[in-house]
DNA sequence: GCCAACGTTGGC
DNA sequence: GCCAACGTTGGC
């Protein structure tokens, strides 16, 4: 019999504009919430989200790649931010930068990587990853 | 700056 | 409940 319990450990990937929230930035604040979510799809990922999930942390628009590995400290409250309950942050901190970034171009052309979330709901600003996915994205940092 | 892909809003 | 109009995101 096994006594271990196993958490499982979920997989993400936020978006955020360098110009508004940078990687650095995040470096420098050591954690941070993950606010101005306004989209249902992205909200429901947020308030899934359990502490020791991991985040890809990318770039969107400027760079436009993964820079660094996110993990949840903190699972989802009400956003800070919102004049409205039903929006919702996770507290996040950096757990680790990225040897190489890894850019959409290299995702796009990376054929395991052909259903992921990022290509078919570009829109998304959380997405979920599987295992796979992920795993994948973070070997290609390492070339 | 343009546009595709969605999501939201509001008239009916 | 449908759908047209509009707004937003984000790649190019």
């Amino acid at each position: 019999m096994n006594l271990f319990i196993f958490a499982t450990v979920n997989h993400w990937l936020i978006k955020s504009e360098p110009f508004k929230y940078s990687w650095s930035q995040f470096e420098k604040d050591q954690s941070t919430f993950w606010d101005g979510v306004r989209n249902y799809q992205a909200r429901n990922n947020l308030r899934e989200m359990k502490i020791g999930d991991l985040c890809l942390f990318y770039h969107s628009n400027e760079g436009k790649e993964v820079v660094g590995v996110a993990e949840v400290i903190k699972e989802h409250y009400p956003d800070p931010t919102a004049d409205d309950e039903q929006w919702l942050v996770v507290d996040v901190k950096p757990k680790m930068k990225l040897r190489n970034t890894v850019t959409l171009a290299q995702i796009k052309s990376d054929s395991r990587l052909s259903n992921i979330g990022l290509i078919r709901q570009g829109r998304l600003s959380v997405i979920k990853l599987s295992k796979e996915e992920f795993n994948i994205i973070l070997s290609l940092s390492e070339n």
